[in-house]
DNA sequence: CGTCGCTGACATACGTCAGCGACGGTGCAGTATT
């Protein structure tokens, strides 16, 4: 008797298992660590969900959105007889907290949905380790990479909060990952020799398309005249707040069911325009990056981008939300090498020198101290404060001691400040580096499908017949000298993962400076890239 | 890094243009204010 396809069919109304999921859910089982790559839809939620009630015991969830959470235990509250869903977030009435805390002590609860701000709390992590925690999983694990430096610091220090909780099996989920980004999550997490499981990011009934401008108002009335006549409803990406309402505008004046949808809008707005989008009242919504992760409407027949996103990973996401019918979409890139601009200046980063300066002062004297008392002692707002803060403990300058930090060695102020700022340089070029990697995407010879997947470290020979530039196809290096994924070492560059070989040219991507395209010829000749054990 | 809008110079128009500064994305949580 199979007891996990059981519990899938009778608890959870699975009557089949897919290869990966239930490959995941056997590592977890077994007490292994998982890193698991799958399209939304296509069962990630189902890997913890189910390992964790085998493993019985308080399954935790780390989930970015607290609306994405609301419906994650929706969804597993509809399941015939699965374990029951707690939710502890900022946005709960103090008795519903209550209410959550006690389902959690006394075990009624299976499964609790926490942000990663709730989990970095002491008070949290001393509730859950009382309770004990038999499986930890990081949902959406691409914020870890994407949010995690300077957006919303909490995401560095789910590994610390993981190993407080006396290291229970963890795993990360996310649709879109690549080479490097994985094995950021893995490092970040703190993964050990995880279990990766990816099903292929191919989405083949996305077509692919790039046009491009010169001229930004033929682009805009270009692109006007382009989503007035597509068919069916969609998505339009734009890079700032004030372009969506333009082209939401623009779209209603000439006669489509459009909305604006940025973070700038009122939480009631937002709801309403989510709403009106799944329900089919507004066919266009015009965004910024804003609107996108827990949109599982299955009918979105186009993505249309107004100016390109900051990476390519990020613009696989955006088009991913095309076609989950699996019906003909069309995915389709406005592109002005111009309009890489915001995104560039969004890869901008500076250490916070007077906050740098503030928090090695309060602690110079080598004590340890609560970050609440610092909050309190250098009178810096606790946002600004955790970002900063959250950069000294991961560059070791300060460690953390239960609730207290310290000095790792005595520092002066001036170099911590220094480190920093390298830091923020070098972090800067991996930005512009992935910018650069996505401008290389909109410029690509040859078959995009062929590029993109080339990105995720997926060989495809392509021609795939569904984009917009079919002829000439690149080589693929297919199992020749430098395999995706083999790690090289540079004499000047350093480390990197090899990302993707063609025929004249080398794609890497090195740890400290990010993606960089070498000659062939010259990395051969010269020995120039070396692989090294990893 | 590029665009937009304002300002002032040069001009004497139903105005033009250079120079300069501002602006540009993502969410949690917790507190203050109605």
């Amino acid at each position: 008797m199979d007891g996990i396809a059981d519990l899938a069919r009778r608890r959870f109304g699975l009557p089949h298992l897919r290869p990966g999921q239930r490959e995941g859910i056997e590592a977890l089982v077994a007490g292994r660590d998982a890193l698991v790559l799958m399209p939304t839809g296509g069962g990630k939620s189902a890997v913890y969900e189910i390992a964790g009630a085998v493993r019985g015991g308080l399954t935790v969830v780390i989930s970015p959105l607290v609306a994405l959470q609301r419906d994650q235990v929706d969804g597993i509250a509809d399941k015939p007889d699965a374990p029951r869903a707690v939710l502890v977030n900022a946005t709960l009435r103090a008795d519903e907290r209550r209410a959550a805390w006690d389902a959690i002590a006394d075990g009624t609860a299976g499964y609790a949905f926490l942000t990663p701000e709730q989990l970095a709390r002491d008070d949290v992590q001393a509730r859950l380790r009382d309770r004990g925690v038999s499986l930890l999983a990081v949902d959406e694990a691409h914020c870890v990479s994407e949010w995690g430096h300077d957006f919303r610091p909490d995401y560095l220090r789910i590994a610390a909060a993981r190993a407080a909780l006396g290291a229970p099996p963890t795993v990360a989920t996310t649709a879109t990952a690549s080479p490097p980004v994985r094995d950021e999550i893995v490092e970040r997490l703190e993964l050990r020799e995880p279990l990766v499981l990816s099903s292929g990011f191919d989405r083949p009934n996305i077509r692919l398309e790039v046009v491009r401008h010169e001229d930004p108002h033929e682009k805009r009335a270009h692109i006007l005249a382009d989503v007035a006549g597509l068919p069916g409803s969609g998505l339009v990406y734009t890079a700032t707040r004030h372009g969506a309402e333009d082209y939401a505008a623009a779209l209603v004046a000439s006669g489509r069911r459009a909305a604006a949808y940025h973070a700038g809008l009122a939480s009631g707005v937002r709801t309403d325009v989510h709403e009106a989008f799944r329900s089919g009242a507004v066919d266009v919504v015009v965004a910024t990056s804003a609107f996108g992760m827990g949109i599982d409407k299955p009918d979105v027949r186009f993505v249309v981008h107004v100016d390109p996103p900051e990476s390519v990973d990020s613009y696989y996401q955006e088009i991913g939300r095309g076609g989950r019918d699996g019906a003909p979409a069309v995915a389709r890139l406005h592109f002005r090498p111009e309009d890489l601009a915001v995104a560039a200046f969004h890869a901008g980063r500076r250490a916070d020198e007077e906050v740098v300066m503030a928090l090695v002062a309060a602690v110079a004297d080598g004590s340890a101290r609560p970050t609440a008392e610092l909050e309190a002692a250098t009178g810096i707002p606790h946002r600004r404060l955790a970002r900063t803060l959250a950069e000294l403990l991961e560059r070791g300058v300060l460690r953390e001691e239960g609730a207290d930090v310290r000095l790792t060695a005595p520092i002066a102020a001036a170099d911590a400040v220094g480190l920093l700022a390298r830091h923020a340089v070098s972090e800067e070029h991996v930005q512009r580096s992935r910018l650069a990697m996505m401008r290389g995407y909109a410029e690509a010879r040859g078959c995009r499908r062929h590029h993109l997947l080339g990105y995720f470290g997926e060989e495809f020979a392509g021609p795939c017949g569904n984009c917009d530039a079919d002829e000439a196809v690149p080589i693929a290096d297919a199992g020749g000298t430098w395999a995706p994924g083999l790690a090289v070492e540079h004499p000047v560059f350093g480390r990197g993962l090899v990302i993707e070989a063609e025929a004249d040219r080398i794609t890497v991507f090195f740890e400290r400076d990010g993606y960089k395209v070498v000659s062939r010829a010259a990395a051969e000749e010269h020995r120039l890239l070396q692989a090294v054990a990893e």
